[in-house]
DNA sequence: CGAGGCGTTGAGCAGAATCAACAGGAGTGG
DNA sequence: CCACTCCTGTTGATTCTGCTCAACGCCTCG
């Protein structure tokens, strides 16, 4: 049984036969979400975890006066804690981007799964810390990077973690993301987002036409955006990291 | 035995008599590192955590044109993993602001911990929580708060935290931060900075000297920077906004 | 067919960066 | 003890990145 989670925590440890079958034992039937609709769950048990199993989703943060801000995306694979539902009010939302299929693993079953499998909980542990990884590299790029280098960066953590799932070939990927989105991430206006990716474009960097992401020119891109897709910790990337190393002597 | 750590653990979770020396015991002796050094402890265990038990750090990032973004501070009690480590080439530092002690819980040690208190488990485990939910709190800021309301957000964190460790009192705590950190962290530059912490002394909202902070104006500062103090998930801090909610009605 | 979201363009403006200079204080070495 | 340096804080002038406002074509969907 191969699914997108499972191919998503071989990143992180070999899932044994045994893993994938506890693993699919446990997750409760998806639901389906729509695009915009928020996935909420109040009262929820906050040792739960909220599998996306297909589909893209963003946590955002929405201010009275209509600013909006996307925290981060969520594709499919990665866990969100529900624990910030336990909150008074809640801080923030997450919401469908596309249709999205969404699995709960109930709090006993988490507990199950780490008492059952070291390896499981060895990988929910680490997409945690590379979920918190991004989130820092996020605050590299809103606080120190260009708006090209931003939107290049993004592109390359998008494109590297698409190919970490196998949605992604070598240099293209499924992009979902609407300009106002990007610009609700990046911290900039749609106006702004609309010129600078046909400054990228003029570069021959990449094309972006029909939902879909064609990097033109991959070197070009990461060296614009100094992406280093180490911190992702896929061992996979870091063994091409380790790869170019090679290259460079 | 009260320390600045355990009374950070205590906001999570109340800890018996029990837990603080067991705590105690698994704590090595601490070591000291002075300002602008670099906290480093290259090829450590994976699973031991570094613990600030006094004065400032920060994580940052430094790229090789000169630009430089703060990451998050350490304050007294914070926590960090040192798995950053493990990885080829270290993605980010971590830094001495003012003068630090700083102390190694070995990964042996957080086995032994998590098996015999399940309160300092979940402590250390909510620690996490809210350090993460700290830098989404940041990628909010750098991406749709204005130089003013940055400043403002980021002294009513500061000052948050400091209160529940008991480093600050009602109006005032420390503020080591040099307007260089301060641009480092809000991604602007010293210049700006300068000027917008004009503004808001113009604007009687706060005082800042001697490397002190003092909050003039509590009310206006948080409602300058939005700021809600519930994704610190300080149970104090917690039942402070349910009182102003009482007075609110 | 109309409405609304998305992508695009233009003109003007503002917040923040850059460049440059200087004062004050802390530490350092002669 | 003083001269020196370096860092911090501050100010002014200028430039530019990115925002605001506004308009329009396009497409989808009800």
């Amino acid at each position: 049984m191969d699914t997108l989670l499972t191919r998503k925590l071989s990143n992180y440890v070999s899932l044994s036969s045994t893993d994938r079958s506890l693993l699919a034992k446990l997750l409760e039937p998806p639901r389906i979400v729509e695009p915009r609709v928020d996935i909420v769950e109040e009262g929820e048990d906050p040792r739960a975890v909220n599998v996306v199993l297909d589909g893209w989703a963003c946590r955002y943060r929405q201010f009275e006066d209509g600013r909006r801000q996307i925290i981060s995306f969520l594709l499919p694979g990665d866990c969100c804690d529900p624990y910030i539902y336990l909150l008074d009010r809640r801080d923030h939302a997450i919401a469908a981007l596309t249709q999205v299929a969404i699995a709960r693993i109930p709090g006993a079953s988490m507990a199950e799964l780490t008492a059952r499998s070291p390896a499981l909980a060895l990988a929910f542990h680490r997409e945690a810390l590379a979920g918190t990884a991004i989130q820092r590299e996020w605050t590299v790029s809103l606080g120190r990077r260009s708006g090209a280098e931003r939107l290049a960066h993004l592109f390359c953590e998008l494109h590297a973690r698409l190919a970490a799932i196998g949605l992604a070939d070598e240099t293209s990927c499924p992009m979902p993301l609407t300009q106002p989105d990007l610009a609700d991430a990046l911290g900039q206006t749609t106006v702004h987002i609309n010129r600078t990716l046909q400054d990228l474009r003029a570069a021959r960097l990449l094309a972006l036409k029909g939902r879909r992401l064609t990097v033109l020119d991959p070197d070009g891109l990461r060296h614009l955006a100094k992406f280093d897709p180490l911190y992702l910790h896929q061992t996979a990337a870091r063994d091409a990291s380790r790869r170019l190393e090679v290259v460079k002597l």
